[in-house]
DNA sequence: CTTAAATGTCTATTGATATAGACAACCATA
DNA sequence: TATGGTTGTCTATATCAATAGACATTTAAG
């Protein structure tokens, strides 16, 4: 762990900010080795701070199921996790991470329809009012959530697609059993922001915690759009690789 | 602005929450009309705390320079922030964003050589312990500092890259002074993660602010890696679109 | 000139954050 | 079984964060 300076007095707590740092050095394999964290009087020592305040930081990632506490022993890494999530012409969510888990899934939290707002009939080139289907979708890997998105559809053409997709799991085929037999990722605009209410509780992360948020335009092979999708990721799981 | 809830106890301040959910609002164009922030009470009772808490965001957004409080008359919109931010296989840092901004400016912070890591070797296709030119640069867009980078080349071909780059302030010029008239983007890896020592100075940054890290591979039109480059952006002035 | 609306300043109180020190409980191992 | 190293728990104190209320100061508008 390198760059051990700790900012005070910022509005963010000492304990969390340590948490992260930790985080992100399990994450980066830096503990592989011994498969444990190091000591709190160590960890203590390292950041300048007080034994206790290290003891809030491993508690909160206790809490998240990261590392786990043994008296007598330390402090052990039970848990990594980082996917690298490929955007490209033929981005689908479970294709391009099936080779890194075990299982994916997907699942309906709610749907809906609703009349497109300025900003989606912008996206998805149709009149404002226009009626649209909603999805918030909840994407897993190895029953670890992972992803979380709001998708709106022409109602017109995807009337159904609530229903098809609670039944498969899969927008790609309920596209083909609407008539789509394919389509392709036209733009994808990446930012990132702190976490909201309701990533906390989708994604089972701990508030401060980051998201990486997605908006992306999908296409028919007529490049008429079909799909403006929002996903929100937890940083911590994914990494998205842009191949050109 | 919506979603007013914010999470307490979290080892996050309310304020600061607060200070980076106006910010965003601002960059958003939330407040274009009127080119104001909503009153102090205002925002108070939308968030749900004390007006107290309301004055410690707006004292910190005015520390950074994005608002200024006039008494009387009340809090007005000094700066927004947040550029777009193309990734392509032609993707340039000052070709992208410079129909966005005034001026664009890439700073030499320090250069070095050194032997290629095994990682770095994995990337750029070459032997561990070649030897590598590596040069830190930081872009500005009107003055502000943007993305803070670290790049690697190969020793034996761009040996007085960093001579070249610290006179012309472009990698892109650098490249064709040495032979390599054309160069495009193989892959771009993307992760978030929140600010460390370096990104609070570089960037101007404040604690718990979140950067977007983007790992790069370019090629030369020969498809022979010539560099790769890890940039760390501040998550708020940025935005990354990826076109296929 | 008056008034309403906005920011600026002050005091007081409560709870969260961080430090400090001491000691108990537990584990591995010599 | 004795010891060193580790996590767990407790008390105490100081500072930061947040709430609450009162009132001053400035600006714009009637």
């Amino acid at each position: 762990m390198a760059g051990q300076k700790i900012q005070r007095q910022t509005g963010v707590a000492l304990w969390r900010q340590i948490a992260d740092r930790i985080r992100t050095s399990i994450n980066h394999g830096d503990f592989d080795e011994t498969g444990m964290v190091p000591p709190e009087t160590t960890l203590a020592l390292q950041f300048g701070v007080n034994r206790h305040t290290i003891r809030s930081a491993l508690a909160a990632l206790a809490q998240e199921g990261i590392v786990r506490a043994v008296q007598g022993r330390g402090t052990l890494v039970e848990r990594k996790e980082r996917l690298s999530f490929p955007i490209s012409k033929r981005t689908r969510f479970s294709q391009g991470i099936g080779d890194q888990v075990r299982e994916t899934r997907s699942v309906l939290l709610a749907s809906g329809e609703e009349a497109a707002s300025m900003e989606l009939a912008r996206q998805l080139k149709i009149k404002t009012g226009t009626r649209l289907v909603r999805l918030e979708t909840l994407g897993q890997a190895d029953h670890r959530p992972v992803s979380r998105a709001t998708s709106w559809f022409p109602a017109d053409r995807f009337g159904d697609i609530a229903e098809i997709y609670r039944a498969t799991g899969s927008i790609t085929k309920a596209f083909k059993e609407l008539g789509v037999p394919d389509y392709v990722r036209v733009v994808t605009e990446i930012t990132a922001t702190h976490a909201d209410e309701n990533d906390l509780t989708d994604l089972q992360l701990s508030p401060g915690a980051i998201v990486l948020v997605a908006q992306a335009l999908n296409a028919d092979l007529g490049n008429v759009p079909v799909q403006y999708s929002i996903s929100r990721f937890a940083a911590d799981r994914v990494r998205f690789t842009v191949e050109n």
